[in-house]
DNA sequence: ATGGTTGATCCTCAA
């Protein structure tokens, strides 16, 4: 089962990027991030002809995540817990069986938290946080699951061309890094990582200042896998090309391969 | 030091 994320930065404004990369690619589970759509005008009909179910958690303007399967969605649930206060459309998971046991796939948008230090920066830690409690509740059930989405932190160094220029970015803080290798050191496995150890890898690039021309990106798109899904990893990869074509995203879509 | 880009919605904000 090939299982990819993707922040597409508008759903409306990228429908025939990702149509034709829903073609091409042929992944069997997709995780959106940055729909920036509400549900009554997600595209559902372009997606469902290319054979996909949809599970979707939209917002007007900003936000929204959705599921996109070949295969069966069951067991849908919206919103990260942990406070029910927090309206922002960031968290949608459900189960996707294969054809030898399923899969708890993870849709998770993480806020940006910039200007750090501030409350944008301190949502994010918060948020971070009930990431953490989530997956820890995850990895109890023993079970195959993908955390997959936009974490909006740069993990190491190496995970940016230029690094120093992120330290006091809310995106490679200490406190950022600290808090995703909480979750890591949970018993977590950066599926990327773990089968390119040495690699270049990035996966957004600014719009600005000709970031993707001079190959100035970050890697802040993620799946991590709970050890009963890390087992099962074959294959990863980041779809770069993608960046290159006609009307980006300014991320890519990241993906893995599980024997599920 | 500034400005550079994009999308969605309301003439600005979030990224």
């Amino acid at each position: 089962m090939r299982i990819a994320s993707f922040n597409i930065n508008g759903v409306k404004a990228r429908l025939s990027l990702l149509c034709d990369w829903l073609a091409e690619a042929r992944p069997d589970v997709v995780c959106l991030q940055e729909l920036k759509s509400q549900d009554e005008s997600f595209p559902r009909e372009a997606i469902a002809d290319l054979g996909y179910n949809l599970a979707i958690h939209g917002q007007k303007a900003f936000n929204g995540v959705a599921i996109l399967s070949r295969r069966p969605i069951e067991d849908v649930s919206r919103g990260l817990p942990g406070d029910d206060g927090d309206d922002q459309a960031r968290w949608i998971e459900a189960t996707v069986p294969g054809e030898s046991g399923a899969v708890r796939v993870c849709c998770l948008y993480a806020p940006n938290g910039n200007p750090a230090p501030g409350p944008k920066f301190d949502y994010k830690l918060a948020w971070m946080a009930r990431l953490k409690a989530r997956a820890e509740a995850l990895l109890a059930a023993e079970e195959p699951a993908v955390l997959a989405g936009d974490f909006n932190v740069i993990p190491q160094d190496e995970d940016a061309a230029r690094p120093e220029a992120w330290a006091e970015d809310a995106l490679g803080r200490p406190e950022s890094r600290a808090a995703l290798r909480r979750i890591l050191h949970l018993g977590y496995w950066d599926a990327l990582r773990v089968l390119h150890p040495a690699e270049r890898l990035y996966t957004f690039w600014d719009y600005q200042k000709g970031a993707w021309e001079r190959d100035d990106g970050i890697r802040i798109d993620h799946l991590l896998l709970t050890p009963q899904a890390a087992d099962r990893l074959t294959a990863s990869g980041v779809s770069r090309e993608m960046r290159g074509r006609e009307r980006p995203s300014d991320h890519v879509p990241v993906w893995c391969e599980l024997e599920i």
